[in-house]
DNA sequence: AAGAGTGCCAACCGCCTCCCT
DNA sequence: GAGGGAGGCGGTTGGCACTCT
């Protein structure tokens, strides 16, 4: 049965954390970095393996996580990057940032994976099921492109997910850089505690309803002569746009960015929303915990379902090459 | 009201990769 | 180059909450 677990011995504590055990976690952390996660349980009093503290941290006291509901733009990017990269999380949450990459692969596997598997569409491969009609569109030519760029870009993902984890690992193997951090955020670590490690589900629901309506969109300028990008956030809310600026040595970022820029600005974004979401356009609902209209069994639904699968390739060909009349060639 | 079924998600497990010696 | 330790990753599971019958 291979190797024993790594907190077998001794006795270590396993199962949900306490919020006295947060509360001891977060206080070391702050005070002193993680720096190694082996021996950070006992210095920090915790009888835990540095493994579970590790993900504790990592998948819920981190301070820069944004909890609760996925918004559109998530969704849409969750399941663009999944369709280039597969189930790698991790480099599909170096573009979600607040987002963990076990949350996302929680939220693929209990919602997207259903919705898409509705919609007649292989959750694995993202092709539709019945490839017939599109492969007479030439979409199967398309595909063998698509799979060729998409190797190229996941090898860029992930050297930029790898870069991203480093340059958050400096950030806290040491000293944590006083207080800036936390503080951008709008709440301390106190604050932080108090709010989460004894949240109730109320509370959770609450906290989602204050955040749900303000969603961050990011995207890259590519400053190509300076080899240096600016990051430019959208905080989104019903009143507007509030443009954020801040630099970024990221610089791979370039790519999804500038597919959501182009969808931005061509208006894509609300066919692959209505697509995905269910609206009005289509003419149907996908939204997948409640009332939800049977797609495959509809009388009239093979039309919307041939537009439906196209649209949704069109949409991740597009994101691999946005623009190909306005950009210059990206492979 | 209560038992069964289902959904969700935090946490665990084991494998893999990286890095140091 | 080999070996071992530590951290990271993705798949899976346990248990709670909610819904259905």
């Amino acid at each position: 049965m291979g190797r024993s677990p790594c907190c077998e011995k001794l006795g270590l504590k396993k199962g949900p954390w306490t919020p006295e055990e947060d509360q001891k976690l977060l206080a070391y952390i702050e005070e002193h970095g993680h720096g190694s996660w082996r021996s950070l349980p006992e210095k920090a009093g915790l009888h835990r393996c540095g493994k579970s503290c590790r993900l504790r941290w990592t998948n819920y006291l981190r301070p820069d996580i944004k909890r609760g509901k996925f918004n559109l733009q998530e969704e849409q990017t969750i399941i663009q990057l999944h369709a280039l990269l597969g189930n790698r999380w991790s480099a599909i949450a170096t573009h979600l940032p607040k987002r963990t990459d076990n949350e996302i692969k929680n939220y693929w596997n209990t919602h997207l994976k259903k919705r898409l598997v509705k919609m007649g569409i292989d959750p694995v491969t993202h092709k539709p099921k019945n490839e017939t009609p599109l492969s007479s569109l030439g979409v199967s030519k398309n595909a063998a492109t698509l799979s060729h760029m998409a190797q190229w870009e996941s090898a860029r993902l992930e050297a930029e997910a790898r870069l991203a984890r480093e340059s958050k690992l400096l950030h806290y193997q040491s000293k944590p850089s006083s207080h800036h951090h936390h503080h951008q955020h709008g709440f301390t670590h106190k604050t932080l505690l108090t709010n989460w490690t004894s949240k109730t589900n109320e509370d959770q629901q609450q906290q989602q309803q204050l955040e749900s309506p303000t969603s961050t969109v990011s995207f890259s300028e590519m400053k190509e002569s300076s080899g240096i990008s600016t990051k430019i956030a959208f905080v989104g809310s019903s009143t507007g746009l509030t443009l954020i600026k801040e630099p970024e040595n990221d610089w791979i970022n370039s790519t999804i960015h500038e597919f959501e820029t182009t969808q931005m600005a061509e208006g894509i974004e609300e066919g692959f929303t209505d697509l995905l979401l269910g609206g009005d356009s289509l003419g149907r609902s996908f939204s997948a915990d409640k009332n939800e209209t049977a797609v495959e069994s509809s009388g009239g639904g093979d039309c919307n379902y041939y537009e439906d699968n196209k649209n949704y390739l069109d949409s991740i060909f597009s994101f691999v090459d946005p623009s190909p009349s306005d950009s210059p060639p990206m492979f």
